[in-house]
DNA sequence: TGAAAGCTTAACACTACTGTCAAGTAAGTA
DNA sequence: TACTTACTTGACAGTAGTGTTAAGCTTTCA
């Protein structure tokens, strides 16, 4: 199992052809994943969009669910990475400042990743009830922890941290998952990256001013 | 067609059995859509919601396009309800703070209405094309107008109105749509009346004051 | 009380979708 | 080149779900 033969054997399994056929049909999976979550997602559409003969997707993934845990599990790892940006020796306007610019980047260049996260906890999080305990719960109290203390060393208003960290959620990932509904409320095709500038200032402005973080 | 007979005759058929069993009908079809979307939404599973034999849907409403615009139509008069409340005389500190409010008592009333609109937003809003277009649009033209009133009146600061309603939405409509991840982020089974007040009173503090409508 | 309207239900035909298999083709390596 | 492994594809069986029909039951009210 372990010798160097099997190892061989197994590096050339896992070949280009496979890597890109599973890029691929990931990709396609998103799309669908996103927009009608994982009961309302259908194999049989998945490869319609990525155009392979439906049979393929079962070759590389064992059955819908499946793909969708390899879709989900790189979209937590993204999640993650959104969310160990700051400390508690950071200048409070600053990280927070920053995290917000980070989450809209997020929203503006991940909103499938976004799309499918919110598709899973509107279906009642199945299949993310052990992330949402232990992750996410830890992260999170890391960083509300962090801001108690920026309050209780009088650099900011007293905020319950929570629930400054939902509303920074709530009012990030709209722009994301709510995106069809904006374009269509300011009467655009798309937004560009300066409305995403935009909407970064303002809400970088009343969140810091908010807290008050800045007069 | 207009006799009197025929209104009498009219009035037994929607009768009080028709109209009980059609608001069992209706939510359960409100839970299954809230939580699967329309497509991924089965009237089988609605039927063992509601309890009732599944060719009795199709009595009282033709298909699953019928029963899923009854539940959407109830749900955008509520939305638009929610949505009628500032005028340009009110003071815009008092007028935020109340919209807040009633965005905020709104998720927790109707938890089930805002995840539906969610999912249907999410699956590219197919039937509220007209709704985004139209009425939304016109009452949210209305609305902005007003709040950029209160700007050049020099009574808030200068912040983007259209962000500004996006930033109310997302933030409150989060605790509705993403109840779960906020319960199990504080490791609470429910959010109580006095939670809810919490979040309220915080999150006027933090938008009256980020928009320089209070110290 | 009985006729008409309203409601329920089992059964049917049909479609969409899933997962599997076996036979085939293409790619990679000794 | 020959052999092995990787990949593709059409065909199949089975399940879940939809919408319809026809027959039976219940309620209403003249």
């Amino acid at each position: 199992m372990n010798s160097v033969k099997e190892y061989k054997s197994a590096s050339y399994k896992t070949g280009k052809i496979r890597k890109d056929n599973e890029i691929v049909i990931r990709e396609a999976a998103e799309q669908e994943f996103a927009e009608f979550g994982f009961k309302g997602a259908s194999i049989m559409s998945i490869a319609k969009r990525a155009n392979v003969p439906r049979p393929n997707i079962h070759y590389y993934f064992k059955n819908k669910q499946e793909l969708y845990n390899a879709v989900l599990m790189d979209i937590l790892a993204l999640w993650n990475k959104a969310f160990t940006e700051f400390t508690a020796e950071d200048e409070p306007a600053e990280a927070i400042g920053n995290y917000i610019r980070l989450k809209l980047m997020y929203s503006r260049c991940y909103p499938t990743a976004s799309k499918i996260f919110a598709n899973e906890i509107l279906q009642g999080a199945p299949h993310l009830n052990t992330y949402l305990n232990n992750d996410l719960r830890v992260l999170l109290a890391h960083k509300t922890a962090i801001i108690q203390g920026w309050i209780d060393a009088g650099k900011m208003d007293a905020i319950q941290p929570y629930y400054l960290i939902f509303f920074i959620w709530g009012a990030t990932q709209h722009y994301a998952d709510f995106g069809i509904q904006i374009k269509s409320a300011l009467g655009k095709e798309e937004l560009s990256e300066e409305d995403f500038e935009e909407i970064t200032a303002n809400l970088i402005q009343i969140i810091t001013k908010g807290c008050g973080l800045v007069k």
